[in-house]
DNA sequence: CTGACAAAAAGTGCATACAGTTTTTGCATG
DNA sequence: CATGCAAAAACTGTATGCACTTTTTGTCAG
């Protein structure tokens, strides 16, 4: 949030890392699907947009790639990564476990300020519900992140903000009808059970709220969905 | 180990990608424990060392860097990560859910040659349990991944064998004793719970066999086990 | 028109140069 | 002798240039 600005006032020192500040960028770019699947990054044009060179453009990319958010090809450009449904369900399984982790470390153990925190985030899920579709998946994702980093827990942290972000693209590629509105009132409920309930019974909530994105997105979508040209035209053919 | 010769024959062409060839062997050295944690690693000699520039050393550190495998500040020569022992325990955590689905996926449907592939690598690991401490960790850590690779799921593969190297490098920052050939035995009842048993028996023995890693090395070592150069002298103080 | 194919354009892969930042070393000083 | 401090050495951060590859474009024969 406050990197952007320091980016700014280029005083001709060494500034702070550039590389970091280009894949937060990119990073809520894809989440809030300004950027699709799919959806090309040269090296030069995204240096240039940045006001750096190749180098580090190209170090961001490598980051965004061990991240799974972007394809590497050998002698190719850079795309966004398009999961593949099997790679969605995937990621979906191992969140359900990451952040059933987060719910039991957190379960009875909020603090004021932290349900306070949380709540604010949801409230502006709320009012964002009818804006741009892409912030509030990117809010939605943010409650998400910000529990896990309440844990204090840097590789806790780490892989559950990851695979959050590969969720959120994973949607982009399945998730016909923007179908996360409902997601407030779940979130709600969540810090509610987090604050109040045994450790079992917000794990289960977790567990539920989770399993109900993936299913209104992936299963609907029951088996293929390809963004293949050939499968979108065959309607079309003859 | 043969890497090395490859990168020598430069005949101009534009080689195969040695980033991730580098990276490899570093893996390979902090995982076999010829790299501790602390060591250091200057772009500049790990360059010379595999016949590459600097800008493909630092791209490897980069990536190991986001593996959690090295640490990597501003400014800083680059070093073998230490993690912390809150450290060692998340991973641990997250290693158990991790590999508990691999074991599901795989209860009851291990292939023959899959089954000898396994048995093969804790044969090897028999082999060498009073050779080298630093293979047979190898080996034990190889045989979690290539469970996990049966498993044919991309993803799954990439966040098992990254936590795998992790608590690697976590044992060596908190065992002792090496005390893993136990292990031997341990995996080859994984094997036939895997082959043959109900997905729960499976699942609860990799469960077991993980917790009992992690207390050999973690949980003995209770509390501190810093390697602070402070609590290293005490001792010798006055 | 349609294909094929070659030249031009756009991009990536990698080494290198140079600026800036530690870290080390060497020395003088109390 | 310990201490400070400044110069040298060791490294990292980043831009840039050149070689090589892929993609696009333009042209010409069929």
């Amino acid at each position: 949030m406050a990197e952007e600005k320091r980016e700014q006032k280029r005083s001709g020192k060494t500034g702070g890392d550039r590389v970091a500040a280009i894949c937060t960028a990119l990073r809520r770019a894809i989440i809030e699907r300004a950027l699709s699947p799919g959806d090309r990054l040269p090296e030069d044009s995204l240096g240039e947009r940045f006001g750096v060179s190749r180098t580090i453009a190209r170090s961001a990319l490598g980051q965004l790639a061990a991240e799974g958010l972007v394809d590497l090809r050998r002698n190719r450009i850079a795309v966004v990564a398009v999961p593949s449904f099997e790679d969605a369900r995937d990621i979906f399984d191992i969140r359900v476990d990451l952040e059933r982790q987060v719910v039991r470390h957190l379960a009875g153990k909020l603090t004021e300020a932290q349900v306070k925190q949380l709540t604010a985030i949801v409230e502006a899920e709320h009012q964002a519900r009818h804006g741009a579709e892409g912030i509030s998946i990117r809010l939605a994702t943010e409650f998400h992140v910000r529990l896990a980093e309440m844990t204090g827990k840097p590789v806790l942290i780490r892989y559950v903000t990851e695979i959050c972000y590969r969720a959120g693209l994973s949607l982009a590629v399945f998730s016909r009808p923007h179908s996360s509105e409902c997601a407030v009132n779940e979130h709600l409920e969540l810090i509610e059970a987090i604050r109040t309930g045994p450790a079992d019974k917000a794990c289960a909530l977790m567990d539920e709220h989770l399993e109900a994105v993936a299913s209104r997105a992936l299963l609907q979508s029951s088996g293929a969905r390809s963004r293949d040209l050939m499968d979108i035209l065959a309607p079309y053919t003859e």
